[in-house]
DNA sequence: TTATCATAGGGGGTTTTCCCTGTTTATTAG
DNA sequence: CTAATAAACAGGGAAAACCCCCTATGATAA
């Protein structure tokens, strides 16, 4: 709480004028307010560390130059573990949504939602201590049934790595040579993935990557 | 010019969350203000059938549901040639601002903008006309040298045809019994196109078609 | 008529991809 | 310490993709 009585708020985005909007919409809200900005990660740790008082929460955008969400809220969730961090992104492919809940945010909220349920989630933060979009739950139900059999696919960070290489127009010699991988061991990979994904060839393993966003044109 | 001297503004948006933040922004602006908001072209085309006065500037964005920024831009062109339309997209690529300034708008804007600048695009729309985003100019630019010589890549409907079959897990030789060609003459196809595009591959020519909106997921 | 151009097809080669099988090595569980 | 598991790596081979240069045919234009 703030003098003015109200929760105190930080927002993470580079986004500015994004970020200014949401300072507005947050601060018409009746029990909170935005108590600073940061454009990225860093410029957050170093504002975090001058301060005796900390924000309650945190608005944290994704996608980030210099120091982005991913890294943000690891440190957060180390550093800070007290602070409930609300993911907020235009991205709602699984795998970034994983990785988010994986380094311990709170919340994981689409930016298109309608503006009261901003604050419902914010209220909602802080008596349950998490709140997530539908979509994020429907996405994350979806995401536990990818393969039509139930069984969950998880890719490791080596895997992730190949798949998006192999999205280029590289030879998976380069590629290994990129990863600093055998040859071989890059096969190792493409065959399990197309098992895996039940696909053909290359081309197949581009769609998949597209339609699951790790990728994107 | 509404009651209180100020250019109206109509906000075309499915992102609620965004809209509305952009509507509070827009209402501080000394000379503008909102007048109403629509969720697609559908709902626009309905709110301004009903009304007498017409907003003087539309926001609108490109990716909505039902009717979508590309065809919304058309009508509006087609049938409210007065009313600038100034598309707000997180699009960057050419195609795209090609596309919708084919439609007719009269300018441009990315949606990571600062505040100050969508004041000043606000201005010189109605002023002179036109304003496009630093970014966008750049891109247009570029996007004017297609082939790195000025030539325009047209396809013919057979190569068409098979760069639209190469986008799925076919083989070459599948293609050519689909298309009742020969496979040497596929192959001739594929090394044409790899020449014209200057692409290494087959994935080469999948990203080339997702991005010229050849195919789509 | 001859030239030219576009389209379809081909010979013959190298490289890459694709696929199966199996081994070494490091980590972890019992 | 040993068994089990996962990750990296490898041999070998068939298929597909890739690449260059060449011919036949038909339409069209000079």
């Amino acid at each position: 709480m703030n003098p003015e009585g109200k929760h105190t708020v930080a927002i993470v985005d580079d986004h500015s004028l994004f970020a200014r909007s949401l300072e507005k919409l947050i601060n018409s809200f009746s029990d909170f307010k935005v108590v600073f900005h940061a454009k990225n990660g860093v410029e957050l740790q170093k504002k975090i560390e001058k301060r005796s008082v900390l924000p309650q929460l945190i608005l944290l955008d994704i996608n980030m130059p210099v120091m982005d969400g991913f890294e943000t809220a690891e440190w957060l969730t180390l550093n800070h573990p007290e602070i409930k961090v609300l993911a907020l992104s235009m991205e709602d492919d699984e795998q970034t949504i994983l990785k988010m809940l994986r380094k311990g945010v709170k919340g994981y909220l689409l930016k298109d939602i309608q503006p009261q349920i901003l604050n419902t989630a914010l209220k909602e933060l802080l008596e349950k201590g998490y709140y997530h979009s539908e979509k994020v739950s429907e996405t994350l139900l979806h995401s536990l049934t990818p393969d039509e059999e139930g069984r969950i696919i998880d890719f490791k960070e080596n895997e992730l790595t190949f798949i998006k290489l192999a999205c280029s127009e590289m030879t998976y010699k380069e590629i290994a040579d990129i990863m600093d991988l055998s040859p071989k061991t890059i096969d190792g990979y493409r065959q399990d993935l197309f098992k895996k994904l039940k696909i053909k060839n290359r081309v197949g393993l581009v769609i998949f990557a597209l339609k699951k966003n790790l990728i994107q044109l």
